[in-house]
DNA sequence: CATTTCTTTCAAACTTTTTTCACATGTTTT
DNA sequence: AAAACATGTGAAAAAAGTTTGAAAGAAATG
């Protein structure tokens, strides 16, 4: 499913635009803010953001800066100014576009229908989040509090089982029988260069929910 | 580790719910109201609901059916309408269930097992449950009172093999056997300083299920 | 086929757990 | 009540397991 991300500071803006993007079948999230929109693109699976540009904190064009620190979500901006304004011909960008208020069901929907065809491919990934950690998997990518982790193949399964199973004990034979195969043939001290170098990459907060299990093996959990 | 969200306006209620389910070995959280919970579902791990019916900004009912729009995350509805109403009927659909308030623990943990093997999912990790102690035994995670016990590898499986043969006695010969192997060479002694630090660390209430009986060996039991 | 990247091995440094031991405390027997 | 026996406890030694950095070996890449 679809998810889209409304921020506006007016709630009314953002109940109206929320109920015809239900009806056009999306799943709506909301922020009333940039930060707040940022904590959400962090933690949840968003596959699109309508920004409004005038906003009191922060305005769009900023907080759109500040995403694209971290991401490549496509964003249209909601805006009242006129379309040929040059400031909104500047700051558009990539696969960004613009709508003008006031605007139609229809003109919203066309635009993000639009986009989401040119963007095409990530949209509909299942999506994993445990803590800051989010693992994209059909994209086969993981991001730790909004940044990407680049992981080399065993990494990356080695989290990935992790994540699917919070909590669970794996010991060193165990994890080398489901990622290495069970013809593998090595010691099983490998497994623990790996959990190293991911504990590493992970960074010091999502390092730390990799633990050690002594005398058995590794454990996923997330601090409560 | 097994989620399960609290709605409920009242603080008091959703305290109790948490105390009795902490103790039954899941995580709490907690929301006060239906669009905190809708928030709370979207961004954080939740296994199953709790839903009050009966709120003030938002009922139940209604709640439900917007999360029924993006999720298909199991609902029990708490309800003080007897349980023939065909309100209740018309409404808990699905894989849902509903208790009556006030309802007991005992009854409240039965529909809870029950609806997670029902809807069947990996979420039931094996526990086993003795008074205010409870063994997840994937996880090799002993909580106390809801409480993490941190174990070292002989401590877990001196209170695995106790909680899995509550009121058994074992001498110390017995034990090492069991748990360390025929070919130990060491003292019997060192079963009594592990069982020291395990009474220790399972705290004033559990420690005492670790009995000792004179001139055998020790037994562990939660009567008394 | 040369280069780069990824995986595995290894051993020393380090951390945690387990065991031992000596004495304190408690229970049973004489 | 004293002696004999069994368990509790804290500290320290011994053992076991983990982390880490460096480097060799494999595999993928261009």
């Amino acid at each position: 499913m679809t998810t889209i991300l409304v921020v506006d500071d007016e709630q009314d803006m953002r109940k109206l635009i929320e109920l015809h993007l239900q009806k056009a079948g999306f799943l709506v999230l909301q922020a009333e803010n940039g930060d707040d929109a940022i904590q959400l693109v962090k933690t949840s699976k968003v596959d699109l953001i309508l920004l409004d540009v005038m906003m009191p904190k922060k305005d769009g064009f900023t907080v759109c800066k500040e995403l694209r620190e971290f991401t490549s979500i496509p964003i249209i901006f909601l805006t009242a100014l006129d379309a040929k304004s040059d400031l909104v011909k500047g700051l558009v960008l990539g696969g960004d576009d613009y709508v003008v208020k006031p605007f139609t069901a229809i003109e919203l929907t066309a635009r993000i229908d639009a986009i989401l065809r040119r963007t095409g491919i990530q949209i509909n990934s299942d999506r994993i989040t445990k803590g800051v950690l989010v693992n994209d998997i059909a994209a086969r990518q993981v991001t730790s509090d909004g940044k990407k982790i680049v992981l080399t193949l065993k990494e990356y399964e080695l989290i990935h089982l992790f994540m699917e199973n919070e909590s669970k004990v794996y010991s060193r034979e165990q994890l080398l029988e489901k990622l290495w195969g069970l013809d593998y043939e090595g010691g099983t001290r490998t497994v623990d260069t790996h959990i190293k170098t991911l504990r590493w990459k992970l960074g010091a907060m999502a390092g730390k929910y990799i633990e050690t299990v002594w005398g058995i093996g590794y454990r996923f959990e997330v601090n409560q």
